[in-house]
DNA sequence: CGTACGCTTGATAACCCTCAAATCTAGTGG
DNA sequence: CCACTAGATTTGAGGGTTATCAAGCGTACG
């Protein structure tokens, strides 16, 4: 448990930008208002007016819509000190629901306060806009996923992403909590829940991927990886792009 | 034929977000260098580090990725006025291919330009970040068209998406150049060349879509619409975000 | 103890893919 | 101008992957 609940989502900016202990106070500082939510409740509908930003301290949220004839695709999933709706401090207007997959607990940042310390302190301007940048070349990613890859390959893809998200990834035996039903993989993955449900038997059959009670577990790692034809670059772990402003 | 080649890119910016007239003095003065891709050559390679950031003047442009096993995604079509790669603004190093699929014009402005204009106007930077966002629910949407929709649906939601880009529809007789060919609208699909087809081909049985020698022709945009369950919500037409900045 | 929800299984069929070859088109060189 | 070639579109056949429908099982919770 964070002292500063704000931390991990400040490490996650430093991870790619460069910040000042002057810059990283006023991150710490920002005003904020503690939330919970509970399981399949939104955080943010669509269409709605965002007048805050929402960090995710604990749980699990999902990006999603649904198309005319009542479909659900899953475009994201955000784990803990993420910022979901960044984007709305830009255009306001959210083109998406955010639903949480588990009691959750997120920090409302008013956008005022953001575009305040923005302001004062462009370097965090351009830390978010990396953030942005960043989240985008994830959904990019998912199109490839989504549009390429065949259902097991699909599967063990979005668990290798998650892993990685998560910092979880070892050798052997990486080990992790998502809180997800199957249903959910499958409106992530555009496969059906039925159809998922025998991809994930074949996997933990071949003995790379175990997924019960909303833990996931990886024996190998390798092997998972080499199914998924996952190419973890597109996330860029520890490669900074620190650049003077 | 524009007088100044960069003015329909900064319509495209003045539509969210509102800039003054020095601003707009300082985007048609931007130092940049005319250049021509040919077809089926890139413009910015994956891995490659931009140093510039390209407008297109004249044709168009994918942006796509590779799979391990060779397959490939297109994730975007960059029409004129678009910025391609803006992000690589924020983050240099590219994460796709950027490649024409016709003769192409493209104007490379320097990074450095850039960030000059966005420090001394810090509305320009807005509408950059604007134009990220933009983009990026734009391939949100494609995850939602490659994971859920049918192969006849998924191939009119594109053409809907590129005829409102390109501002040409009209009730009837919707009318626009596409120079790609079928495979590549199988790439961006995630359908293959032989099923985008005979989809086609029951489009144009249908009569709400033609698609021959690189012309799309619509006769009937509500119908497409309808097959397509094409919401263009998320494309924003004329819904500004103009925010004080 | 009942109910709701998630997981599992089976059967059937739809959708879409692959392979293969034919046709058509546009561009090239003789 | 015509033969040749390469690329794009089209067609056919057959099979694989995945969807849908339906029912049974397990488990957590009130």
């Amino acid at each position: 448990m964070n002292i500063y609940p704000l931390t991990s989502f400040i490490n996650r900016l430093s991870a790619h930008t460069l910040l000042s202990d002057e810059e990283h106070a006023v991150l710490l500082g920002l005003p904020r208002r503690e939330e919970w939510v509970k399981a399949d409740s939104s955080a943010l509908k669509i269409g709605e007016l965002a007048k805050t930003v929402c960090v995710i301290t604990e749980g699990l949220l999902t990006r999603s819509t649904n198309t005319k004839d009542g479909r659900r695709q899953i475009t994201s999933f955000y784990v803990s000190g993420e910022m979901p709706d960044l984007h709305t401090l830009m255009r306001p207007r959210s083109s998406f629901d955010l639903v949480a997959q588990c009691e959750s607990q997120i920090l409302r940042i008013p956008h005022i306060a953001l575009r305040d310390a923005i302001h004062k302190h462009p370097a965090i301007g351009e830390a978010f806009s990396r953030e942005l940048v960043h989240q985008s070349d994830v959904t990019a990613e998912w199109v490839v996923n989504v549009g390429q890859r065949p259902a097991k390959a699909r599967i063990a893809h979005l668990f290798c992403e998650i892993a990685i998200k998560k910092g979880a990834v070892r050798e052997q035996d990486t080990r992790f909590l998502l809180p997800v039903t199957q249903a959910a993989l499958a409106d992530a993955t555009g496969l059906s829940a039925v159809h998922v449900n025998r991809s994930v038997q074949s996997l933990r059959h071949d003995k790379v991927l175990g997924f019960e009670h909303g833990e996931a577990t990886i024996p190998n790692w390798d092997a998972l990886v080499n199914i998924a034809g996952f190419d973890g670059a597109y996330l860029r772990v520890g490669e900074p792009d620190r650049l003077a402003s």
